[in-house]
RNA sequence: GGCGCUAUCGUCUAACGGUUAGGACGGAGCCCUCUCAAGGCUUAAAUACGGGUUCGAUUCCCGUUAGCGCUACCA
């Protein structure tokens, strides 16, 4: 009897555990965010991190991604734009579990619309757009509030002129109580701010288009939005969010804003003033690995606060919380001459380093193929242990490996082959040494090896001396990889024909 | 102007109210070494300013200053 008693209880503390987990399980369910560009632009380095930062939590708790193109401003709204979007997030590869376009949901807008006017909290403000003193008509010196008496227009008289096709700007009506609208903010935490300090803004433009706020309220309540996470660029603007929330009569999500990343001179990124660095596809064609990149803008305005740096997509997903995230905005460096941050490129370069070497092999092939090179894959699987840590950017194979993959080598200053503390005379009996040693050596790393430190010791030099010469000649510079690995890689022809080139510019 | 937010090395950041204020990038130097890298070691470098509260403040409160955001029929 006591024993079947213990089993119950632990096949009740069972199925409690259970229900917990099937609780957890729901609200994770329940979980869901969205990134909504605007397609005004390409896909900007900020709005990267933004996406980055709901997928991850997103996919820490088993919720779902959205991607909504907030395309309500069809003025500036482009195709391309659109594209680059997709183009960048491609790059990222980044994923999303449903996709929406806020153009085709207008309906669903204009009817929230609706609703908040047809209970009077909101009203139609028939001033003429563009009015020169609409700004100043305000109260009190302070922030424009609403356009002189448009408020106060009766229900009637709104219809009557609405009907007779007099335009009209949809105003959210504002209380004007003095009353503190609040909301907790997952980043940074409890905001306030009295309705004093809001003026009426716009709902629906006088052509019948929902403004942003407006759409991206309602459709935030239709896709069910559990977790706005935005920049902070928003965080005033989530006050006139509450209030359309209660307006309609929805719960509001809860929100996370995010601190913005900016240009070294404190100013927000822009292509006018910054150039291309504030476009993904820049760090794509750059060279940039997709998970160094997605690294990168995490260490940008987050950290894990246990001093890791580098890390995977997947101990990104790991360890991503709200709490991490901090409050003041986030400098990425760049200057002309050096148009990425150094730790973007530290970070490139160290995931380049713990890549396997097949699969950077994978990924260099089709640089150095669109450079106009060919090369076989067995080639460069040759040249990768030379150069993986000697590359920050992918795009560095053209300029530390070049002499790998031409066939003639270009120009150089037959000076460089002249060793410090020699001179043309001693190169050029290096050199011949060389010619004469490589000739018969066994062409492996350390049959070069001892081969080419023994004839340095018969010439009575010193190896440094021996080598620098013939690395010039056979790479066209002085700072190359190790050399026998790349007279290895070269193959004896090439490295006899070079050097002989060498021997004839000296002379 | 109004309102809101923010403030730690040059930059990205860490620090239950008690630390010699930590790490990283970048800089400088040394070691390793066939050049360049990589790696190892060392080093310079910060709590914006002024008041409180407290035995004790980078941390909490107030003010100043500075920066940013919003203040559109942009998003």
């Amino acid at each position: 009897m006591i024993a079947s008693g213990i089993h119950a209880q632990r096949a009740r503390i069972r199925i409690s555990t259970i229900i917990v987990q099937a609780a957890s399980l729901y609200s994770n369910l329940m979980l869901r965010v969205r990134f909504a560009p605007s397609p005004t632009g390409f896909l900007h380095v900020g709005s990267a991190r933004t996406f980055i930062f709901n997928w991850l939590y997103a996919r820490r708790h088993g919720g779902t991604m959205i991607l909504r193109i907030d395309d309500t401003d069809l003025e500036r709204n482009t195709e391309q734009s659109l594209q680059s979007i997709f183009e960048g997030l491609e790059w990222l590869g980044l994923d999303w579990d449903e996709q929406y376009r806020q153009s085709e949901r207008l309906a669903l807008h204009r009817q929230m619309a609706e609703s908040i006017l047809a209970k009077g909290l909101a009203y139609r403000d028939f001033t003429p757009a563009g009015s020169a003193d609409e700004a100043e008509t305000g109260h009190s010196g302070g922030a424009w509030l609403s356009n002189p008496g448009q408020r106060e227009i009766s229900a009637e008289e709104s219809d009557r002129r609405a009907v007779a096709g007099e335009p009209f700007v949809l105003r959210f009506r504002v209380p004007r109580t003095g009353e503190e609208i609040r909301f907790h903010d997952a980043v940074y935490g409890d905001q306030s701010k009295s309705t004093d300090d809001i003026e009426d803004f716009a709902l629906l433009r006088s052509n019948g288009v929902p403004t942003y706020h407006l759409a991206s309220c309602a459709d935030d309540a239709d896709l069910r939005i559990s977790h706005v996470v935005r920049g902070q660029d928003h965080l005033t603007n989530t006050f006139k969010h509450i209030l359309i929330f209660r307006a309609a009569g929805v719960e509001a999500p809860q929100f996370a804003h995010l601190p913005l990343l900016i240009a070294p001179d404190g100013s927000k990124l822009s292509k006018r003033k910054h150039g291309p660095v504030v476009s993904v596809t820049t760090y794509r064609d750059a060279g940039f690995l997709p998970q160094a990149f997605i690294n990168f803008l995490c260490l940008l305005g987050w950290s894990p606060k246990d001093d890791r740096e580098k890390m995977t997509r997947e101990e990104l997903v790991q360890v991503f919380s709200f709490e991490g995230i901090n409050r003041s905005n986030a400098v990425i460096n760049f200057t002309e001459e050096n148009p990425f941050d150094a730790k973007a490129l530290w970070l490139n370069a160290e995931h380049i380093r713990t890549m396997a070497a097949a699969e950077l092999a994978e990924q260099l092939m089709p640089v150095v193929e669109s450079a106009g090179f060919t090369i076989t894959p067995e080639k460069m699987a040759q040249i990768i242990p030379l150069i993986q840590e000697r590359i920050h950017l992918l795009r560095d194979v053209l300029t530390v490996g070049d002499f790998f993959f031409v066939t003639e080598l270009p120009p150089y200053d037959s000076a460089e082959l002249i060793p410090k503390k020699g001179d043309a005379a001693l190169a050029l009996r290096v050199l011949e040494k060389a010619l004469e040693t490589l000739a018969t050596a066994e062409f492996t790393h350390d049959g070069l090896d001892a081969a080419l430190r023994a004839a340095a010791e018969n010439l009575g030099i010193k190896a440094g001396q021996m080598f620098e010469p013939i690395r010039v000649a056979v790479c066209g510079r002085k700072t190359a990889p190790p050399l026998f690995g790349t007279l290895e890689v070269l193959g004896r022809e090439t490295c006899l024909a070079r050097i002989e080139r060498a021997i004839s510019k000296l002379k």
